[in-house]
RNA sequence: GCCCCCGUAGCUCAGUGGAUAGAGCGUCGGACUUCUAAUCCGUUGGUCGCAGGUUCGAAUCCUGCCGGGGGCGCCA
């Protein structure tokens, strides 16, 4: 019995109880969802509810009341051991051994799909992040929106959505300017522009530019005229460095579906359009020599400039065509990863939405993750992309291989700073629960290898109600409120989550582990339906651990 | 000045109104003649930044302060 049916079974009462009039309630006044939780204190039983806490005041009658009128009623359902009433109201919940059990089937039998809902059914999702400027190699920052992005996208994958994970790649504009005359310098042996990119991989990008165009027949383009000299090395400076970041992204685990060009924004006339449309609906007007948005009337703080007075888009007409080109490729929300230094782009972001006539928030989601900093002998890293001194994925991905790196990034809130300590990083020792988390998954493989050789086999036998040792019924509750992290992962854009669930799990695991050991027989012993039943559970954690680990992009292996 | 995020154990961090606030690491001490000790058990550890408010109940919501980080361009 999952905590699921037994917020069921919760409602049925409730709405039997209303019905007879027993309590002084409408259908409308039951809460939709009813919150069926673990309690804290494990002998207060198997499952919670504050039901009659929140109902008790509408319907006029103490909770403590309200609680035993229908802790009566439930104790009588199927599989209910014993139902008290706790506190100022608590429900306290009490399984029968067998009933809790059976989850362990269920899990393994549903395999890949135990935990997926669909909350999020139909529904087309853009999701766009990274998207850092071709201009040097993803840093850390970066690397952080590549673990949550694609966890994300993942988790709401698992609740029914249909997801495309975007890029937006800029491959116009000043910064790109500076990129292509930092890479021309290098080929020429000149210093870097004053605010040009300097780093090793300026200079290995500047030779291979060089070598490409002459193996192609082209005139070296160091000995070509500035411009033309600069244009080449734009061209192809950017495609090689964008080659280098889709292949570090691909070892990442992450793989977009669209690499969106802003480029390719302002040849399309797609700005024009969406400009056109804003005017349209009356959100645009012309002062002193250049185009603004009446952003103000949606919230913003000022009006915002869209066409310079010089004629050039200004940035922000880039993201109107790029939102408004994403709603007419038929996505119903299109949520955006930035980092902190973005925030202040939120209001204009959102009255843009507006202008269009959509719903901030709801057609538009920007989630704000905070600053990585690095640390290194107990001393903050100072990056610097000028000075070359940049920790980027590549590096991350050296020091401590791709699992660790994902789950370092994946497993705190977007919303703090972390701190990642590279000594602690590099050192590759037990202390990354990624390790405790994976080891706990290979533990499961290698039991279900022995009880293979020693013939215990799942399909000879199940019996829950020998479920019943303490650690036993822990598991089991740890395992029916995957589905619940999940959804609730997925609802608040918040993958770490699901790795602080995976760290609970891998604990009550390797404790029953510990304590119980008899999934395979001892000696002469013979195989029982207490092996197979204990192997069933054992694969049922298995299936959560893999599962979860799937959503995190971390793997699950069958050995460590 | 205004805006956003954070402040919880020595450290790194969980905890979207519930019961006695948790985990890992760290300290100290235990457990491998049987399925992996990358594990487990015990021990040590807290004015949840401060002050008010909301309510049956606040680490959580509201207001104000304090401290740390980030941001406030006809840059991209």
């Amino acid at each position: 019995m999952t905590p699921a049916e037994l917020a069921q079974s919760l409602h049925a009462v409730l709405t039997g109880l209303v019905a007879h009039g027993a309590v002084a309630l409408s259908a409308e006044d039951l809460p939709q969802e009813i919150v069926v939780e673990r309690p804290r204190q494990r002998e207060h039983g198997d499952w919670a509810t504050n039901v009659a806490l929140q109902l008790g005041k509408k319907a006029g009658m103490t909770p403590r009341d309200l609680a035993a009128l229908v802790a009566a009623r439930l104790a009588a359902e199927p599989g209910i051991a014993k139902v008290d009433v706790a506190g100022p109201g608590f429900l306290n919940i009490t399984l029968e051994a067998a009933a809790a059990g059976r989850l362990a089937q269920a899990i393994v039998e549903a395999g890949p799909a135990y935990g997926t809902n669909d909350a999020l059914a139909g529904e087309r999702i853009n999701l766009e992040f990274v998207s850092a400027n071709p201009t040097g190699p993803i840093h850390i920052g970066g690397a952080r929106w590549a673990a949550v992005g694609d966890s994300l996208a993942r988790l709401m994958q698992a609740c029914g959505a249909e997801v495309t994970r975007e890029y937006y790649f800029n491959d116009h504009g000043a910064q790109i300017d500076r990129f292509a005359r930092s890479l021309l310098a290098r080929a020429r042996g000149q210093e870097a522009p004053e605010d040009g990119y300097g780093g090793a991989y300026i200079e290995e990008i500047a030779s291979r530019v060089v070598a490409d165009a002459v193996a192609a027949g082209e005139p070296d383009p160091t000995h070509l005229a500035d411009d033309a000299a600069q244009e080449i090395f734009r061209a192809r400076g950017v495609a090689l460095m964008f080659d280098e970041i889709k292949a570090t992204l691909h070892t990442f685990g992450v793989d977009f579906d669209v690499y969106y060009h802003e480029a390719s924004l302002h040849e399309s006339g797609a700005v024009e359009h969406a400009i056109a449309r804003l005017r349209e609906l009356g959100h645009v007007y012309e002062s002193e020599g250049a185009t603004w948005l009446r952003t103000t009337e949606f919230g913003d703080d000022k009006d915002r400039v869209i066409v310079k007075s010089d004629g050039d888009a200004a940035y922000i007409a880039g993201d109107l065509a790029y939102y408004l080109d994403k709603r007419e490729r038929g996505f119903d929300r299109a949520i955006i990863m930035l980092g902190a230094d973005h925030h202040g782009y939120i209001g204009r972001m959102m009255a843009m939405c507006a202008a269009f006539g959509d719903t901030p928030w709801v057609n538009l989601e920007i989630l704000i993750g905070q600053m990585v900093n690095l640390v290194k002998g107990g001393e903050p890293v100072r990056m610097s992309k000028r000075a070359g001194t940049v920790v980027t994925i590549d590096d991350l991905i050296e020091a401590v291989g791709v699992d660790a790196g994902r789950y370092g990034l994946a497993r705190s809130s977007a919303d703090s700073a972390i701190d990642l300590d590279l000594d602690l990083l590099a050192s590759r020792s037990n202390d990354n629960p990624v390790y405790y988390v994976q080891y706990a998954h290979a533990r499961t493989a290698n039991i279900a290898r022995n009880a293979a050789d020693l013939g215990v086999r799942r399909e000879d036998g199940f019996d829950p109600s020998l479920l019943d040792h303490p650690s036993e019924s822990a598991l089991l509750g740890k395992l029916a409120e995957f589905p619940r992290v999940v959804a609730q992962g997925a609802e608040l854009r918040e993958p770490h989550r699901v790795a602080r669930y995976l760290e609970e799990l891998a604990g009550v695991y390797h404790k029953w582990y510990d304590q119980q050991r008899r999934v395979v027989p001892f000696g002469e012993e013979e195989v029982s339906d207490g092996h197979r039943t204990r192997l069933w559970l054992n694969d049922a954690t298995r299936t959560v651990l893999a599962n979860g680990l799937g959503l995190l992009g971390v793997s699950a292996p069958e050995r460590m």
